[in-house]
DNA sequence: GTGGTCAAGTGGCTGAACCACTTTGCGGCG
DNA sequence: CGCCGCAAAGTGGTTCAGCCACTTGACCAC
């Protein structure tokens, strides 16, 4: 076994390209939403090519750690480039009964006060958030961004800014568990469609059918979420 | 609905690429080990370029689907570029507590053979592997490498062509555990000592001694594996 | 305002070129 | 004959210069 010295492994550039972009994300503070530099200047200030650069970058968008856009310039997903410490992951995972049993409860009650109290004007923002996610779903997207609308939506209408507040503190973990549940095959479509029958219940202000309708709908995700998947329940709920 | 409009996700040239070889693995019957076409000549068939072809290998790289060799061409690690359909992860995860004991079982008295077998040369391809791995983590890597290769030396060591022949059988899940396990912060360091516990205790002819370790070492792996992870518990391991 | 045009900024992709490493095979030497 | 060594071919790593495609914002005409 000579493998003793053979030659140091040496990292791609690549690799180390992708480690100063982790580590210019945490010196220069820069949060989800914010503008990385342009490739060109990248390449120069790190003194590679832009073909470097560019590997890394692929790397961190298959990664879903930035969004590339065509002329626009890249841009940060998250507000870091760092995969999760096991520590936090495991807590999380260890508190993720309680969090799904607490959106459930919420959004439950949400629906009914959404039947009971909403306005015109909301279920045209429900119905907007219901066709955006329908386009994203159309254009091959997880439709992420219309299923949170919607529930937004849903949220606003129930007019009751402490049930709100309380949704804003598990926001973070609900987004994690949309975007995980959405990310199965087929999942988009039945989950615009138990959006869609949520959505009737409330608009003709039947407070017990949105609720059972919103509860269907937490309950899918879910399973999903604890990894207890079942292709045949989840099935039911197609339209 | 006016979803005809808008969103278009417009692919990008790497996944085209990245496509087409999933397609071409599969058609071409390649399997694990197999051999790539080299870049050029994809770039060439494709109609790309290569900078476009290696962003898609430089993908199927950190997503451990194919090995880069500096030189020496890509390989398949896996028999298909596919990602891992919901279903099966969700058995993986299922048997993975077999899997696990399976291998403490086999590992521990494997290790106590190892003490009462071992030649000279055993302990030095256990001493080589040990070095090369201290080597791939000074050099920033996780030591994978290394850690495979004391294994496999101690399982040579033991002399038993049965229970080498059943390691094979979860080698496989055993390299994921592993992987999984050394990307952790402050993992490779540490196991890197329990290693070297290992081999100190079967260096010493001390069957038993041996078999703690190894139990040790694998029972810590297998937390980390299985989610349950705690701090505290695997810090106690430390040097 | 509304809409169009244009220029600048930025990502997408290419082709040629050179370097670094691995593999192959041939020729000479023992 | 066999094996060693070394050169050549094969293949990945990286760069560079350049052009194309798309987005954005400013400015202009109506």
């Amino acid at each position: 076994m000579s493998d003793a010295l053979r030659p140091m492994s040496r990292s791609r550039l690549y690799e180390q390209v992708l480690e100063r972009l982790r580590d210019h994300v945490i010196e220069g503070k820069l949060r989800a939403g914010d503008k990385l530099p342009p490739e060109r200047e990248l390449a120069q200030r790190l003194g590679v090519s832009r073909a470097s650069v560019k590997q890394a970058i692929v790397v961190l968008e298959v990664q879903g750690f930035v969004e590339v856009r065509h002329g626009g310039g890249t841009y940060l997903v998250r507000d870091s480039l760092d995969l999760e410490p096991v520590g936090r992951l495991v807590e999380r995972r260890r508190r993720l009964p309680d969090v799904l049993e607490a959106r459930e409860t919420l959004e439950t009650r949400l629906a009914a006060l959404a039947a009971e109290r909403r306005s015109e004007d909301d279920i045209k923002a429900m119905d907007a958030a219901l066709r955006l996610m329908a386009e994203e779903i159309a254009a091959g997207e997880p439709g992420a961004e219309g299923d949170r609308l919607f529930h937004a939506s849903v949220t606003a209408a129930a007019r009751s800014s402490l049930l709100e507040e309380f949704m804003h503190v598990i926001a973070e973990q609900i987004t994690e568990s949309r975007n995980e549940s959405l990310r199965q095959p087929g999942r988009p479509n039945r989950s615009l469609a138990q959006h869609q029958r949520i959505l009737d219940a409330i608009a003709a202000g039947d407070p017990k059918a949105a609720a059972a309708a919103m509860r269907k709908h937490v309950q899918t995700v879910a399973k999903v979420r604890l990894l207890s998947w079942d292709p045949e329940d989840a099935g039911i709920t197609d339209d």
